[in-house]
Formats: C-alpha cells, sequence, structure tokens
RNA sequence: CCAGUCGGCCGGGCGGCCGCUCCGGGUGUCUCACUCGGGGAGGAAAGUCCGGGCUCCACGGAAAGACGGUGCCGGUCAACGACCGGCGAGGGCGACCUCAGGGAAAGUGCCACAGAGAAGAUACCGCUCUCCUGCGGACAUCGGAAACAUCCGAUGUCCGGUUUCGAUACCGGCGUCGGUCCACCGGCGGCCGUGUUCCAGUCGAACAUCGGAAACAUCCGAUGUUCGGCUGAGAGACGGAGACCUCCUUCGGGAGGUUCCAGGGGAGUAAGGGUGAAAAGGUGGGGUAAGAGCCCACCGCGGACCCGGCAACGGGGACGGCACGGCAAACCCCACCGGGAGCAAGACCGAAUAGGGGCGGCGCGGGCUUCGGCCCAGUCUUUUCCGGACCAGUCGCCCGGGUUGGUUGCGCGAGGCGUCCGGCAACGGGCGUCCCAGACGAAUGGCCGCCACGUGGGGCGCGAGCCCCGCCAUACAGAACCCGGCUUACAGGCCGACUGGCGCU
RNA sequence: GGCCUCGUGGCGGAGUGGUCACGCAGCGGACUGCAAAUCCGUGUACUCCGGUUCGAAUCCGGACGAGGCCU
C-alpha cells in the first residue's frame, strides 16, 4: 500500500471515520474516484516516548500493514494509524486481527465517504492530487 | 580473602522466513520492473556548552573603543574554555581526589543581625592615676537686715493624719506606671544626676501638592507628611544621700583626717568584656600606676639578597619590629582571544502567479543652440503668481508579488586498523593495509528457533555444580553537512595497575 | 536540524546577596435564623544538583521541564 506523506493529505482523512483499538487508533477517509489505488499513513506523536520508541512503533504497524496489503484495503479509501504505546507490547497476530477488524468497521461508517466528499474544506491543495490520480490510475512506484 | 582508588575496553552471538534503502553487474515491455553480489546506527548518534572545516553576507589595511569570553606555569593540538606534565591550596591512614587558582598599597562599593567597635580603627563598660563632692535644715515664693551672696522668719511640697523643733520616714486615700484588660499584686509621687517614648517650641533636610517667574529643569513662597538637631517640660526607668578614725559639744550636731566605698570632672591605657563568619599577630616571661612588640624567647608575617628550576614555585635568609581583614563567580584593572550568520547556509533547473513600485542607461512635443543650456506647450503641486518636480518607449538591476517541486551541497577524511620509532605523557613521525551508512512523513525492520549471561522459584547433590519452569527477559538510547572536545543518561560484564587491613608460608 | 526565552505557595504575580511581598483560592473564628458580602486570624513556595560567599530565590556551571521562532 502506498504512503500518505503530506501534511494536507492526513488533515483531509482525519475528517473522515474513526476506530479505535488498543495499539492504535484508525482513521479511514472515501475518495470520490473510487478506482483509486488505497493508501496508508501513520502518525505517532511525541506523548508515546522517545525516537526509539516511536521508531518501533511506526515499524510494527508498517510490518501489519504489509503483510495483509492485500485483504485490507479496497480502492477508493485513504487510511491513517494513529500509534499508541501499547503497539509495543501487543503480540503480532493480535495486533494483525485489530487491524482487519478496524478496517471494516471504517469502510461500513457512513461519515468516511460523506466526510471525504464534503466540498467546504480547503481547496488550496486537493484538485492537483486528485486529477493526477484520475489521469493515472495505474501508475505504480 | 575483604574493603577501596585509578585507567582502558565490551555493551549480546549464531541461524531461518518475509521486507526497506543505497551502490555495482545483467535482463526486460527501460521515468520503471525483475534478478545476482555487496554496504547499511552509537559510545554516547543525546544536550547544543566550547572549538574548527565548509557556505553566504559585511569590510581598503590596521588599530582603538564597546560588548562577550578566558585567566598558576610549561607543553600538546588545525583550534579550544579540551588534553598532558608540573606547582600551590584543601580533603583522605593510604592508593588518590577536588579547585574559574592573575590583581584588594589604581580607584569605587559591600560586610545584614548582634556587638563598645566592621576597616582613615573605636573608647561604651572596665583597669590605673589625679582633683572635687559625699543630704532629716532641701527646694520654690514672699518679707526683713545695704544684696539673686549670707543669716533670720513665714507659706507651700497630691490630700488627710502620726513621730519629730523640723519629714523625703510611717498609716490611709488619690493619681500614675507595669503585669494584655478587669479583679488583685507590686513600684512611684520631695530634691539632685542621666535621660527613652509621648508632648510643646524652634531650626534644618527629603518628598508630595499648589502658586509665581518663560518650563515637568532651576529658584522663591505656602501647606502637608516623614526624618534629624537643639531647647523646655516630664509622677516611666536607672542611680544618689556612705564607711572608719581623732577632737570638740549646748548631745540636735560640728570640725579635721583616711581613701575601704559611692558619684562626678580631667588624664593614661588597650590586658579583659555576653557579640559575630570575621575584632587589627599568638603563647609564655619581663616590665608598669595600670597597660601595651614597650622589651625578650619560640611560632607566625613581610622581606633585600643568595641557591635550585625554562617557569609557576621551592629552600635559605640579613633585616623589619607587626605595618597590610574579607569579597573581584561586586563594579573594575591587567594580559590574551573573538566581524556576523548558519546546510532551514548556499548553488542550479523547472513549474506557477503578477504585469505594481523604485533606480540607472539609451531615448523623449515645437523653436534656438557655442550641445552647457534657454524659451514656449503639457501633467502634478486644491485655485492665481513665483518656485519646484516629471515626461512616449525600451533594456538592465532591485523591491514587491507568486511557488513550497526536483537536483546539488553529500562524504577520501585533522579517516580507520596493524606495526615500528621518538616523548614521562598528551601527542608526533615512518611503513603497510582498508574504503566503511546516506534517509527526507525520513531506510537500517517484523516474526521465530537455539545458545551465552542475569534474575526469581522448585528439584537433585556433603560440595563445586547440574536439571526444569518463568521473565512486556536485555541498560541508556536512533545518524540528518562533517570533525575535535566537554557534559549528561546507562542493565550487566571483562582486563590491567595500585592502596589499606586480615590470614598463611 | 538550528536559534532564543522562562521556571517563586493550589492559581496569578513582585522581589539586584541578609527572616520571600501582594491579590485570589483554602482553613478557623466573628457577624447572620441560614448563607453571601464584610471583619479578624492562620497554613503552604524559590524546578533539581554542585560551586563562590560568613550567608544564594538572587552570582557561576551543569541537569530537567515548559514555551516561542526560522523551510
Amino acid at each position: 500500500m502506498k504512503r500518505l506523506k503530506k501534511r494536507a493529505e492526513f488533515l483531509s482523512v482525519a475528517r473522515g471515520a474513526r476506530s479505535a483499538r488498543r495499539a492504535f487508533v484508525l482513521q479511514t477517509a472515501r475518495l470520490p474516484d473510487e478506482t483509486a489505488e488505497p493508501r496508508c499513513g501513520f502518525t505517532v506523536s511525541k506523548k508515546v516516548g522517545n525516537a526509539v520508541v516511536r521508531n518501533r512503533v511506526r515499524r510494527r504497524l508498517k510490518e501489519a500493514i504489509r503483510l495483509d496489503a492485500a485483504s485490507l484495503g479496497r480502492p477508493g479509501f485513504d487510511h491513517v494509524l494513529i500509534g499508541r504505546r501499547e503497539a509495543l507490547s501487543q503480540p503480532f497476530c493480535d495486533l494483525r486481527a485489530d487491524l482487519a477488524g478496524a478496517f471494516r468497521q471504517g469502510r461500513k461508517d457512513r461519515r468516511g465517504g460523506d466526510a471525504a466528499a464534503t466540498p467546504d474544506r480547503p481547496s488550496a491543495h486537493r484538485p492537483t492530487h486528485r486529477d493526477a490520480r484520475g489521469e493515472t490510475p495505474g501508475r505504480t512506484r
């Protein structure tokens, strides 16, 4: 799954549905273009710990996403994972199970779709990204 | 063996599966994908406390001033506030540790409280000498004797009474002060001395307000507040009216003396004095009226000069007679160092927005021109006069505005490792060998097995030890331009040198 | 990554080396039939560790924490 990198992208996903688990909080946003490739971003704040702890939390979540990317992602959805301290200690298989459940719940939530399509968000950066994705839907890295 | 000091080093290992990033080779459908091989976090990568490289900006060179920093001596280093070796001071039985460690006779300042005195010593108490005085007849007012002296008399002393020739004595009351108030208790009430709070007067200072002179300066005046000096008053408080000897006596007392006692004046002195962080050399003896470096001995201090050392400094020391308190991480003085900013520095490319303002060059309506300018017209300066400024266009630069993409800077270096030589050491030099992270919402990971080590529990064994199970089992912590230091965090372990104690030989 | 600023009771906030003000809040008492307001009284603090000094909230060094700025 591709990564989210821009601050503006994170802000737009933050308006969508959120579902909390022990080790993370998942935010899901439906995109107008239903064929767009699914993407995912990671947020681990300084409250979680020092640099070593934050790196480790992000790496475990990233690995769990990578292993199940095919089953988790659906076209037309963006996701943001907010890491928590428990992501260090939770057994890895439990983490994967929680992720699968959270992704299903996020897609069912109606707010996910509505929020991303709301026209009142800032229009400075949005059109270029959406147009670029629309013109080259099959582009891969 | 126990306790301790110092220095150096390590900071999990092996393997499996699935991934990330960079470099090189190959293939393909060649902005990319696949495949093969290789590299991929630290001793602190941290804090950003110093120093440097590098980059941009400023600057003619240099110096001074301001500001900041450093501060025993010598050395090391590219440089440093770092390091090494010495010196001095302090601590420890010792190995060893700690120290911003120049200047206090260049100047200014501070040393609260307490205390007599806190830095040009002081003179409160005390000690000593010397002089004066030492109260039941006082003091005030009035009268008389020539008088504010002296003598005599009268009246008064908060009120009344008692003793007495006479009250300051005694008793009761009244007032006042203290015990926070009341109750109650105690002191005081005349005279003399010292004199606090309060009070009155007077003088001065500071501040505030108002008024005047030109003014929020300055001066003058007024009012108020506070503080201080002097004078007066004072029923708080403290102190006072001696003792002894001789003679006389009208037995009330008087005169003379002593200086044991008390008070006061003058002089000497700094030994002693509840203080304090610190008290102006210490201890002992002599000396003296009492004392004192006044004199002497020892110790301390200063110290010309001599010796050792590159130096800091150390050793000796004639002599001085004691003079010189502490604080400069208070201002400061002296010596030395420092231009400013930082890779988000800076450079290149692309995309997009805006066609605004300023400066300079070329050029600019009509006429004259010696090419410097002058006259007329136009615009602006609200209008008129005078005066001033400006001119179509184009090029360059700057500001403003817009963008938040990519590439580069970017890793061969004061580099690592090994070895030899010089040096006590920090470190320097020679030779050989190696190429060793480069991300950018940011790679270096996820899961698992075995082993080592640690720790807790259980079992076996006399014991060394062995076996089983558990641990969110593995400290502190993640490169962001690079390097040298410092500081801070850190489970556990290894090696070396040394000190003290105990035991054995 | 780099550059700055600040830490004083529960809260706000003075303090230029000598017992740390003040306001609000808290607690106790008075007033009230009960409260409020008012009055009286009272407790609590210099972020931490070293150093200089007789003496440190203050001066110096280090640590920790909080906040801000630069693309």
